[in-house]
DNA sequence: TGACTTTTCAAACACTTGTTTTATACTGCC
DNA sequence: GGCAGTATAAAACAAGTGTTTGAAAAGTCA
C-alpha cells in the first residue's frame, strides 16, 4: 500500500472522492457517469469499482463525508457564538443558527456544492435511510432546540421542534429562491442580498416564537 | 385526424402524457425512460417521438400541464375564501393560503405526484427558465400579496414579499419533513397531523407579519 | 372503391451506461 | 534476484438509452 502521494497529485482514491464530489453535486447520481468521474479524476474506469466496490458506494461515501463535515461546522460554529456572550437574547440565537446554518452553504464554490449535493439527494434517494436521520437530522434538531429553549420564552419541546422547522424552512427557502426572485428582466420582487433575508427571518421569527409561548386565544 | 377514443380508452397521445405525468413524478426525467412509458401507456416506444418530438419535449408539456392546473386551483381556491366573509382578517387570510396551497398537493394521488414533480424539477432543471416563473410564481405572488396586504397591516410590498416567502418556506418544508420527522422509531418529534402545522405556521406567522410591520427598534 | 393522410408498430441504429476481465506495472519483503 | 500483493490500464461485455426507419394498419374523403 503506498503512503505517499504519486508523482505530484494526491492518491486515486482521494481523487476520485473530489471528483465525484464536485460532479454528483452539479449533475445528481444519475446525471454523472462513473467515466465522467474517471476523466475528472485521471483514472481509470475500473478504479472506482476497484477502489469502492461499484458507483452506488461512492456515493454514500462521498455524501457521507459532506453530512458530518457539514454538521460538525454548524455546531461548532454555534456553540462558539452561544458560549461567546452570557445571557444571550432569543435574536441574538437566531442570528447565531441562521448564520451557522447558512454559511457553510455559500461559503465558496464548497457551499454550493453541498447545496446543490443536498438538493438532489433529496429528491434521488439513493442514500440508506437512517443515514440522514441519525447522523445529521437529530443532533442538528438536538442542539438547536437546546439552545431555542435557553434563550426563548418557555415552550413545550414539540413547539419547540415546530418553530425549528419554521426557521429552517424560512432559510432553506430563501437560499433556494433567491436567485430565482432577486434577478428577473424587472425590478427585483425581494432584496438580492442574503444578509437581509437573515434579518428578516430573526425578526419574523422572533415575534413568532413569543406568540407561540403566549396562552392561546380563544378564535 | 381521429377525435373519438378508439375502444374503450384515450387517445395515445393523452394516454401518454398520463404515463408521463406518473412516472416523471415518481422517478425524475433521468430515471424514466421513453419504453417505460410507452410500456404504461401501451403504445409503441416510437409513439413519444411522433406525438411530441422526443422526450424532452414530452417532458416540457408535461410539467406544464401540471404547472397551470394547480396555479389555477390555487387561486382559485383563495378568491372564493377571501370573498366569503367581509373584512376577512390576517389569520383568515394566512390558513385560507395555507390551505389554498396545501390542499393541491396532499389530497389524493396525484397531490403526492405533483410535489414529487416539484421536488424533481427544482434540481433536475429540465425545463425551460421562464416558464416557471411567468406562468407560475409571478401570478401566485401577485394574488398572494395583493391578499396579504389587505388583511394585514400596512407594508412596504418587498417585506410584505420577504413574509409571504416565510410562509412557503414553512409549508414546504412542513410538507417534506413531516413524513421524515414524525414517523422514526421512537416517539415522534413533531405531530403526525398536517393541521396541526397548518395552526403552527398562522400563528407563527401572524406574528411574524404584524412584527415586520412594527418600526424596527434598535438593535 | 381507391387515392391519400394519419397513426401504429417491430426492428434497427448509434450511443452510453456500470461492471468485469485480462494483462501489465509497481511496491515491499525475503 | 524472485515473489507476493497492490494498483493501474485497455479492452470487452451485457444491458439500456433516445431516436429513426420503413412498412403495415387505420382512418378520411372523393
Amino acid at each position: 500500500m503506498a503512503s505517499e502521494p504519486k508523482n505530484g497529485h494526491a492518491e486515486t482514491q482521494e481523487r476520485i472522492l473530489h471528483a465525484a464530489e464536485r460532479l454528483f453535486a452539479m449533475q445528481g447520481y444519475d446525471g454523472t457517469s462513473i467515466r465522467d468521474i474517471t476523466a475528472e479524476a485521471d483514472c481509470n474506469v475500473a478504479a472506482v469499482n476497484y477502489h469502492f466496490g461499484g458507483k452506488d458506494k461512492l456515493y454514500v461515501e462521498t455524501f457521507r463525508r459532506l453530512l458530518v463535515d457539514l454538521r460538525d461546522r454548524r455546531i461548532v460554529s454555534m456553540r462558539r457564538d452561544m458560549s461567546a456572550v452570557s445571557d444571550p437574547s432569543l435574536e441574538y440565537f437566531l442570528e447565531s443558527f441562521a448564520n451557522a446554518f447558512l454559511e457553510p452553504l455559500v461559503d465558496g464554490s464548497r457551499g454550493r456544492l453541498l447545496l446543490s449535493f443536498f438538493a438532489n439527494e433529496m429528491t434521488g434517494n439513493h442514500l440508506p435511510k437512517d443515514l440522514f436521520l441519525d447522523e445529521f437530522i437529530r443532533p442538528m434538531v438536538q442542539v438547536t432546540t437546546e439552545g431555542l429553549q435557553q434563550t426563548g420564552p418557555p415552550l413545550d419541546p414539540m413547539i419547540a421542534r415546530m418553530c425549528m422547522m419554521s426557521i429552517v424552512g424560512q432559510l432553506l427557502h430563501t437560499l433556494k429562491g433567491l436567485p430565482f426572485f432577486s434577478n428577473p428582466k424587472g425590478p427585483p420582487l425581494v432584496p438580492t442580498e442574503l444578509g437581509d433575508h437573515i434579518k428578516h427571518v430573526v425578526r419574523f421569527s422572533a415575534a413568532g416564537i413569543r406568540a407561540c409561548a403566549a396562552p392561546m386565544e380563544a378564535s
